[in-house]
DNA sequence: CGCAGGCACCACGTG
DNA sequence: GGTGCCTGCG
């Protein structure tokens, strides 16, 4: 430890060393970059410099627990006061600090994308619009760029073309709407993902001394992911280390290959401009890549060449011979779940491979049933991220919904979601009556919930829901969080709800139930660090809660052993396997159908690839499938474009991708790559038949020796058919599939006669 | 006011 | 294939 130096190459030496003033490391996949990171923290604190002064900004909160973690090892003691976490989550500690400041209560709770949609959606009817015209998604997504870019419904009122825009397009209200969300968020006490941000900046703006009280403190910022920010996030970075006289000792790492939030306004801008703001910036540019064998970085490099715009860059490995990348092709996209899980066998079997060194990534998080399916069938233990997680599940938002209450009862869509929950007779008519008012007397919905003239009936039972509020918000000030999450849990009728309805469905909710309440338990008990590893200044209800908001998919993997792991691609950012099968390479699925239109969208998606197939050590596995289900439909979709962005040599079977299989004799695919074959684009149309033209024949009209054509499979012959009556089954040889001998039972089948 | 059943729309990715 | 919203009835 007396050197940590050692054992570092010689850019990642200087990268480490050069703690003073602004440093820009470009570090490509598997360049070791986390090491760079943990290493230049650690040795900064060798070198004296107290970790209080240190603010690293990370991704997940588990890189940060991460680097943590290994910087603790490292030094061998402990680093107390460094800072380090997301972006959102020590910007919600700074906030929660300095709320009464900026007009906001000590309390206020976090909005999620569900709640702020819902908020949304009121508003649209409040003001009597049509909500086809004015779909909650797009306008939070259109709120939540302009205040990335820092336009308040002010400036916003301010700028013609803006509010031209709005006329063209039909949606004049939208000033209105965002003017009424941004005032009713504030009034709620709540703030949405965007407000953890902007109003920070805000904060910084308004109040000078604050701001330097922060500048003061974090002398030395790093941000990993930089690629990954926004404008608005950079401008907070640039407050806090770009003024007179600062030291500017500020080191962002990343990687504008693998940017691919630009859909939530990441822009790889920030990292051109940062030369720009910091001239005297040393850049360093981490090239070597020690994770990946040959043909991966190799293949790597010809995908991410195709895009335009990018800092010159080449990543190189000094591995000697890896397997070559392998291909599968499929009929449809519950083969493509059979045939992976068969490799994944394979890759057991034959290379010990264990499970958690393996993984299947895809673009969409639908896609992931048919793995599933299959790797239950084999037996073989996975873990699914993303989708919904815990925290999602209805019994636990609802509960949660409850005890944000206890901590900021003017929190108004936690309010509308369990006024009426469990069921004690407010519905829409006392709701409305409730609005109403509210609006009238300008105040919160929880002071007019109080005083909203209702019938005596409705009366009584909002006062019954209010006295459970009220009560749980002494019993959490006096008792403590876990005896109010307790008593509410109980005393709203959630708990006798499931124990009444006693099915299997609402044992299992009560069973989540209960697992929240412990979860706040240990919460609570724990005393420095919980379950999680995420620091927390304090032991309270509300910092259970922000906890609870600010988690991310990467966070919750306490029992990932064993197991092999199903993500989408933007989950798997930063993580590396032995095995990666990147599935679903179809043109409209990856690259999305979004992206079609433009370029610049294209690019976005091949970075997506590249950080895809960088991913894997040893083994990578490319799969498409000619149909698959979506939205209950079949539909068709060429292979994907990146497939033939790969060299052709480093392909184990390329003649899978380049349209020159004949699929003849067995469709065996043992063909040997020649030389250096360009790649050629596939113009053939796949003689798929098209849904609308297809007439299948009745069953019992299939006879041996016919030619017929199945809707997934295309042409073949039957072969031979056996069985009786309804288990009927044919045995068919398709000759313009992979695997073209298959059963088919005559009953489901949908077979036309050639 | 509650509930059942029909429906539209959805879904690309996230703190 | 799922969810959440609307409608119409009891």
């Amino acid at each position: 430890m007396s050197d940590i130096l050692s054992g570092l190459n010689e850019i990642q030496k200087k990268a480490v060393s050069q703690i003073d003033g602004p440093v820009m490391v470009i570090a490509g996949p598997g360049s070791g970059k986390t090491r760079v990171l943990t290493f230049r923290i650690a040795y900064m604190i060798q070198q004296g410099i107290s970790p209080h002064n240190i603010l690293a900004l990370t991704f997940t909160n588990k890189a940060a627990r991460e680097m943590k973690d290994r910087i603790e090892k490292v030094l061998q003691g402990n680093v107390a006061g460094l800072w380090s976490g997301t972006f959102h989550s020590l910007f919600a500690r700074i906030l929660r600090i300095e709320a009464e400041h900026i007009g906001y209560p000590t309390s206020f709770t976090i909005y999620d994308t569900d709640d702020s949609k819902s908020l949304l959606r009121t508003i649209v009817k409040e003001l009597n619009l049509k909500k086809d015209d004015y779909p909650a998604n797009q306008l939070l997504s259109r709120i939540s760029s302009l205040k990335s870019n820092l336009i308040t419904p002010r400036t916003y009122e301010q700028d013609e073309k803006l509010m031209n825009s709005d006329k063209i397009a039909n949606r004049r209200a939208f000033h209105k709407i965002y003017s009424r969300y941004v005032a009713r968020c504030k009034q709620a006490g709540a703030m949405d993902f965007d407000d953890l941000l902007y109003r920070l900046y805000e904060l910084f703006q308004k109040k000078p001394d604050i701001l330097t009280k922060y500048r003061e403190r974090f002398k030395y910022i790093l941000v990993d992911e930089f690629q990954d920010t926004n404008f608005l996030q950079y401008a907070i970075i640039r407050k806090l280390s770009k003024y007179p006289g600062s030291p500017k000792n500020i080191c962002i790492v990343g990687d504008d290959a693998q940017s691919i939030y630009a859909f939530r306004g990441a822009t790889i801008d920030n990292i051109l401009d940062f030369e720009k703001d910091f001239k005297s910036a040393q850049v360093f540019k981490l090239e070597q890549n020690y994770r990946s064998t040959p043909h991966i970085v190799a293949a790597a490099n010809e995908v991410i060449a195709k895009n335009r715009r990018q800092i010159e860059k080449k990543i190189w490995t000094s591995q000697g011979e890896g397997e070559k990348i392998r291909i599968l092709k499929t009929v449809s996209d519950n083969e493509e779940g059979k045939r992976i899980a068969d490799q994944i066998m394979e890759y057991k079997n034959r290379y010990h491979v264990p499970n958690q060194e393996i993984a299947i990534l895809y673009r969409t998080n639908a896609q992931s049933r048919v793995f599933e399916d299959y790797l239950r069938r084999y037996n073989i233990p996975y873990r699914i991220y993303g989708g919904l997680s815990f925290y999602q599940r209805k019994e636990i938002k609802d509960l949660l919904a409850y005890l944000r209450l206890l901590i900021n009862p003017s929190d108004e869509e936690a309010f509308k979601r369990v006024v009426n929950y469990p069921k004690r007779g407010i519905g829409n008519t006392t709701m409305d009556k409730v609005m109403e008012h509210r609006t009238r007397e300008g105040t919160d919905l929880y002071t007019a919930a109080q005083t909203a003239p209702l019938s005596p009936r409705a009366r009584t039972q909002l006062n019954k829901f209010l006295k459970v509020i009220r009560a749980g918000i002494n019993k959490n000030e006096t008792a403590g969080a876990y005896e109010a999450a307790e008593y509410v849990a109980n005393a709203s009728g959630i708990i006798k709800t499931f124990k009444d309805e006693n099915t299997t469905e609402s044992l299992n909710r009560l069973e989540n139930i209960e697992a929240l309440l412990n979860g706040i338990k240990d919460f609570m008990d724990e005393d420095e660090v919980s379950e999680l590893g995420i620091e927390v200044e304090e032991r309270t209800l509300a910092a259970y809660i922000q906890h609870i908001a600010l988690l991310t998919d990467q966070d919750n993997d306490s029992e990932a052993e064993e197991k092999i792991t199903l993500m989408s691609i933007h989950g798997a950012k930063g993580l590396e396997f032995d095995a990666i099968f990147v599935v679903g390479l179809e043109e409209n699925l990856f690259p999305s159908f979004m992206s079609m239109e433009n370029e610049k969208d294209i690019d976005e998606e091949r970075r997506l690839f590249y950080v895809a197939i960088t991913r894997a050590r040893k083994y990578l596995t490319l799969s498409f499938s000619n149909s698959r289900y979506r939205y209950g439909k079949v539909v068709y979709n060429r292979p994907s474009r990146f497939l033939e962005e790969i060299n052709a040599e480093n392909y184990d079977n390329p003649n899978t991708v380049f349209g020159k299989t004949s699929f003849a004799g067995g469709g065996a695919e043992t063909t040997t790559p020649s030389a250096r074959t360009r790649f050629k684009p596939i113009k053939k149309k796949k003689t798929i038949v098209a849904p609308a033209d297809f007439t299948p024949a009745s069953s019992d009209e299939i006879k041996e020796g016919m030619e017929v054509i199945h809707q997934k499979f295309g042409k073949g012959k039957v072969l031979k058919i056996d069985g009786r009556n309804d288990s009927r089954v044919a045995t068919i040889y398709f000759n313009e599939i992979d695997t073209p001998q298959r059963r088919i039972m005559l009953k489901f089948a949908k077979l036309q006669i050639v």
